[in-house]
DNA sequence: TTGACGCGTAGGAAGAACCCTACGTATTGT
DNA sequence: ACAATACGTAGGGTTCTTCCTACGCGTCAA
């Protein structure tokens, strides 16, 4: 698991961020202007971003867009899994437990 | 979304909890010896989980079991699949291209 | 009832996170 | 060349996090 990928989601202004790239790669003063914060501060939080590697930037001209990367949240939902096969003995337990009421 | 489930899940220490909890319900004494640091501060991180929903206690004797709740891991899941779409994109994107280069 | 056990919480130190303004750098249009 | 644009980074104040030790409370065993 990467160190600080889910510390680079703990923050709501970056799952924001996220969710706003999922629409396709945006530059910095588009983002910036979805938050209430200055702009330097959202570049700081990109940064924490490409750090995680949730995010890339590519520069084009005097912008630099910042596209969202699948890989780690491809080992997000691999964390997930054995927790995923938890729940679900959880969902079939229940089941058992209303089968056994139907009697 | 539960305001602070990401956060929770942002310390390794917490992360190795929940795994260990994913075999059975703990006593704190039991959790705190996979680890290197004071028995309270365990206790301290056992509450930041119960805060986020993450674990649940139940109190036995003189001693407190903690359990694994799967409801926020579900939440957690249920954010991930928008993301879970855009991967799957990526995927067949690249499938495309690698079709293209057969010609 | 007295002592040991299992645990939570208070208080505090050290470091990290988050926000700001000020400034530097590269690129574009005139 | 010059001003404006788009952005990153430095420096700094404030608040959160994470760990510690000290202590208090409930439970069990003798």
């Amino acid at each position: 698991m990467t160190a600080d990928l889910f510390a680079a989601l703990a923050s709501p202004v970056r799952r924001e961020i996220t969710s706003l790239l999922l629409d396709g790669p945006r530059p910095v003063n588009d983002l910036a202007a979805h938050f209430s914060m200055s702009r330097p501060s959202v570049s700081e939080h990109l940064k924490v971003l490409r750090d995680a590697g949730l995010v890339s930037e590519r520069r084009h001209g005097r912008q630099r867009l910042y596209r969202l990367e699948a890989a780690p949240l491809r080992e997000l939902s691999q964390w997930l899994s054995p927790y995923e096969r938890f729940w679900r003995e959880k969902l079939a337990d229940l089941r058992e437990l209303l089968d056994e009421e139907d009697l």
